[in-house]
RNA sequence: GCCGUUGUAGCUCAGUCGGUAGAGCGACGCUCUCGUAAAGCGUAGGUCGUCGGUUCGAGUCCGACCAACGGCUCCA
C-alpha cells in the first residue's frame, strides 16, 4: 500500500560511504571477510578485490583465474553451498578479528600475490583513493583486519570475533560478474552476495519481505493486471500497452493537461524522426550517440528516430522572433522518444527502448529562473502528495571536473555558476536534497527525484534540469528591454516521469490497488444468478451514462467467483445485485478492501463514485 | 555490451534412463440458479524459444543464436 514505505528511513547512497559502528554494517563486513577466507580455502588459485557491507549483506569480488580452456573460471550457483558450510566452520571456530596498521611496503609484501591489493594500496599509498577504490581527501592510514588464516587489506570495524557472525543469520544469495572498479574496460570479477543479520528471525524476515516484494512487482503485476506486454516479435524494450494500461496513460495525460495548463504550459506536438543536423547542432549526437537507434538515410538525407523533445521544442521557441515580454515560454508534449538502451539494461516498464515522455522545456531569463525552477519543483511536490509517495530523494546531479569535454559540456564557469543557481534555489525555497557529481546531464546540472523499484532497484523518476548549452548552440534569444539579443535559460523538466517508468512505479507502489480515478475498470456488476442479469445491465448502463468504467459480469459462474475474479483484477467496486436489489432498485457495494455497505440506492452509488473520481481521492 | 541462470498450452508448472507431451488455473460448451474470495461435467488449446548437429529415434544430449531473469556497466 501507499503507506507501506512512510516513516523507514531512506539511506542514500550510504552504505558504501558510512563508517558507523553500526552492529549489522560490522556483522557484515565480518561475513566477508570469513567469505573471502572460505573461497581463498577452497580455490586457492583465486585473487581477492574487494568485500564491503552493503544495504542488507555483503559481498566479496574474486578473479578465480583462468579454466583450462582458458576462459575465465566462474562460480557456480551450487558452489555457494560449499562456501557456506565452510563459513560456518570458521565462524563457529570464533577467531579474534585483530588489527594493525602497515606502511605501504609492509602491504606490499603482505599482499605480493594480490594484484587487486596491490593496486589498491597505490590508490591508498597516493592518497587519492580509499579501499573500495573512492576519492577521499586525506591520505589514509594502511591498515590491515587479520582473523583465523585470513588477513585483508581493511580499515573495519569489524566484530570481536567471527563467532558473531550468526550461524543462521546469513545467507550467499547470488553469483554475479562485476567489473573491477565499475569500469566496464576492467576485467570482470565474480561477485558473491550474501545477506546477513543479527539473527535466524532476522534473516528469515527480510527474506520473508523480499519473497512479498516480488508479488508487486510491476512486471508480475503488469501482466496480471492486463496493463502492459512485451511480445518477443515486437522486440525487447518496446512495451504493448493493453486496453487497460491505456486507460491509465489517458489519465495520466489529463492530470498533466489540467496542471500544466493551468501553470502556464502550453502544448505541442513534434515528429518522431529529425534531420541529422538537428542533433549534430544540439549537442545530443557528440554526447548520446551511442544510446540513440542507428541513422536512416533517405535520398542522401539522414535521419534519427528522436531519443528526447529537446531540440524540436527549442525550434519552437526559435521559430518567431521573441519579446523578453512573452517569457517565460513553457512547451508541453507527451513526446514519443527511442533510445537503444543496452540489452541487458533492460528491465520492464523501468527501463525501456520507447517511451513517452511527460516532457516539457521553459524558457525564461536569469531573472526568472529561481522562480520558475521551484514552480517546477512545487509541481513535483503537488503529485507526489497526490500520488502519496513519501519515500523519494531529490538529487542535485552536478558535473565532474575530469570529465568536462568528455562526458559534459566543457565550460566550467557556467557548470559552477549554474549548480549554485539550483543549489540556492533548493535551500531557499526549503526542499532537502543531497548533492551528486557526475550525474549530470551533458548540457546541465538537474534535480533528479530517485526512487525505488519492489525489489529495491534505485531509478530516477523524474528530473528538472537546466541547460545552459542548447539554446545558444540553436540561436535561441529573445530581445530584452533595452532591444538586444539575449539567450534564454532553459529548463527542462519531466515531473511525471514517462508513462512507462511512472506507470511501472505506480504499480507497485498501489501493489496494483489503484485509486478509483486510475482504475482501469472502477466498477464491475455482480448478479447474484442469471435472473438477474438484466437488472445488472441496466445498473452497467446508468454508471456508463456517469462516465464510470463499468463492467457487468454476466458469465454462467457462481457470484462467490465472480467477486474472486474481480478482487484479483483489482477492481476497486464490486456491485452485487440481487432480488432484493431489483426490488428496492438499490446496489449492495462491495469495495476492493471487503467492506460491504447494502441496500444503497443507484443514484447514491452514481454520486460517491463521482465525488471519488472528481476529486481524485486517494481511497476508495 | 559483460558474467551467471532460465526458456514446455494464454498463465503457473510437472515431464525419470533419449522412445515423438501432462496437471491446475484461464478460454469455450452444457448442467446447476446459487447472497459477498474457487459449483459440476465436458471440449478445444503445444513445430517443447529459434536454427543447426549427434542418433534408428531429441522436450531430454551438443553447438550457435534469440529472449527473460539475478547482477555489473548505463539511465527518464
Amino acid at each position: 500500500m501507499a503507506n507501506d514505505n512512510a516513516g523507514k528511513k531512506v539511506e542514500y547512497a550510504s552504505a558504501r560511504k558510512r563508517r558507523d559502528m553500526d552492529e549489522l554494517y560490522k556483522i557484515r563486513h565480518s561475513a566477508a571477510h570469513v567469505m573471502a577466507q572460505a573461497v581463498l580455502e577452497l580455490y586457492p588459485e583465486a585473487k581477492i578485490a574487494i568485500g564491503p557491507p552493503i544495504e542488507n549483506g555483503f559481498y566479496y569480488d574474486f578473479d578465480l583465474g583462468l579454466d583450462e580452456d582458458g576462459s575465465p573460471r566462474t562460480f557456480r550457483p551450487e558452489d555457494l553451498n560449499a562456501i557456506e558450510k565452510r563459513m560456518r566452520q570458521i565462524i563457529s571456530g570464533k577467531h579474534e578479528f585483530v588489527y594493525r596498521e602497515l606502511s605501504a611496503a609492509e602491504a606490499r609484501q603482505l599482499f605480493a600475490e594480490q594484484p587487486y591489493k596491490l593496486e589498491l594500496i597505490d590508490g591508498l599509498d597516493e592518497g587519492e583513493i580509499d579501499e573500495y577504490g573512492n576519492e577521499v581527501a586525506e591520505k589514509p592510514a594502511i591498515s590491515a583486519y587479520k582473523h583465523d588464516t585470513f588477513e585483508d587489506l581493511c580499515r573495519g570495524p569489524h566484530v570481536e570475533h567471527t563467532g558473531k557472525i550468526i550461524a543462521d543469520g546469513f545467507q550467499l544469495l547470488s553469483v554475479a560478474g562485476a567489473y573491477w572498479r565499475g569500469d566496464e574496460n576492467n576485467p570482470m570479477l565474480q561477485r558473491i552476495y550474501g545477506t546477513a543479520w543479527r539473527n535466524r528471525k532476522g534473516l528469515k524476515t527480510y527474506l520473508a519481505q523480499v519473497a512479498e516484494a516480488k508479488k508487486r512487482d510491476h512486471r508480475k503485476l503488469g501482466r496480471e493486471l492486463e496493463i502492459f506486454i512485451f511480445e518477443e516479435e515486437i522486440g525487447p524494450g518496446l512495451p504493448l500497452w493493453l486496453p487497460r494500461g491505456a486507460i491509465i496513460i489517458e489519465e495520466l495525460e489529463r492530470l498533466a493537461k489540467e496542471t500544466e495548463e493551468a501553470a502556464g504550459y502550453q502544448r505541442v506536438r513534434t515528429p518522431h524522426l529529425t534531420k541529422e543536423d538537428l542533433f549534430i547542432r544540439s549537442g545530443h549526437l557528440a554526447f548520446y550517440k551511442d544510446s540513440m537507434y542507428p541513422p536512416m538515410e533517405m535520398e542522401g538525407v539522414t535521419y534519427y528516430v528522436k531519443p528526447m523533445n529537446c531540440p524540436m521544442h527549442h525550434k519552437i521557441f526559435g521559430s518567431k522572433l521573441r519579446s523578453y515580454r512573452e517569457l517565460p515560454v513553457r512547451l508541453a508534449e507527451y513526446g514519443a522518444c527511442y533510445r537503444y538502451e543496452q540489452s541487458g539494461e533492460l528491465f520492464g516498464l523501468m527501463r525501456v527502448r520507447s517511451m513517452q515522455m511527460n516532457d516539457a522545456h521553459i524558457y525564461c531569463t536569469q531573472e526568472q529562473f529561481t522562480e520558475e525552477f521551484m514552480r517546477v519543483v512545487d509541481l513535483y511536490k503537488y503529485y507526489f502528495e497526490l500520488f502519496e509517495i513519501e519515500r523519494f530523494v531529490m538529487r542535485l546531479s552536478t558535473h565532474h571536473p575530469k570529465k568536462l569535454g568528455e562526458k559534459y559540456i566543457d565550460n566550467l564557469p557556467l557548470w559552477q555558476k549554474t549548480e549554485e543557481m539550483v543549489r540556492r534555489a533548493m535551500t531557499e525555497g526549503n526542499v532537502p536534497f543531497v548533492e551528486e557529481p557526475d550525474e549530470a546531464a551533458f548540457y546541465g546540472p538537474k534535480i533528479d527525484v530517485q526512487i525505488w523499484s519492489a525489489i529495491s532497484r534505485e531509478f530516477t523518476l523524474a528530473t528538472n534540469q537546466v541547460d545552459f548549452a542548447q539554446p545558444e548552440r540553436l540561436d535561441l534569444s529573445y530581445i530584452n528591454a533595452n532591444g538586444e539579443k539575449e539567450i534564454p535559460l532553459c529548463i527542462h523538466r519531466a515531473p511525471l516521469s514517462t508513462h512507462e517508468r511512472m506507470i511501472g512505479f505506480l504499480i507497485e507502489h498501489y501493489g496494483g490497488n489503484f485509486p478509483v480515478w486510475l482504475s482501469p475498470e472502477q466498477v464491475r456488476v455482480i448478479p447474484v444468478t442469471a435472473s438477474h442479469n438484466e437488472y445488472a445491465l441496466q445498473i452497467e448502463e446508468r454508471l456508463t451514462d456517469a462516465g464510470s468504467r463499468v463492467a457487468a459480469d454476466l458469465s454462467n459462474d457462481r457470484m462467490n467467483n465472480k467477486i474472486r475474479q474481480a478482487q484479483r483484477m483489482k477492481v476497486p467496486y464490486m456491485l452485487v445485485v440481487g432480488d432484493r436489489e431489483v426490488e428496492e432498485n438499490t446496489v449492495s457495494l462491495r469495495r476492493r478492501d471487503g467492506s460491504r455497505q447494502n441496500g444503497m440506492p443507484i443514484e447514491g452509488f452514481v454520486a460517491l463514485i463521482s465525488e471519488r473520481v472528481a476529486n481524485r481521492a486517494k481511497t476508495v
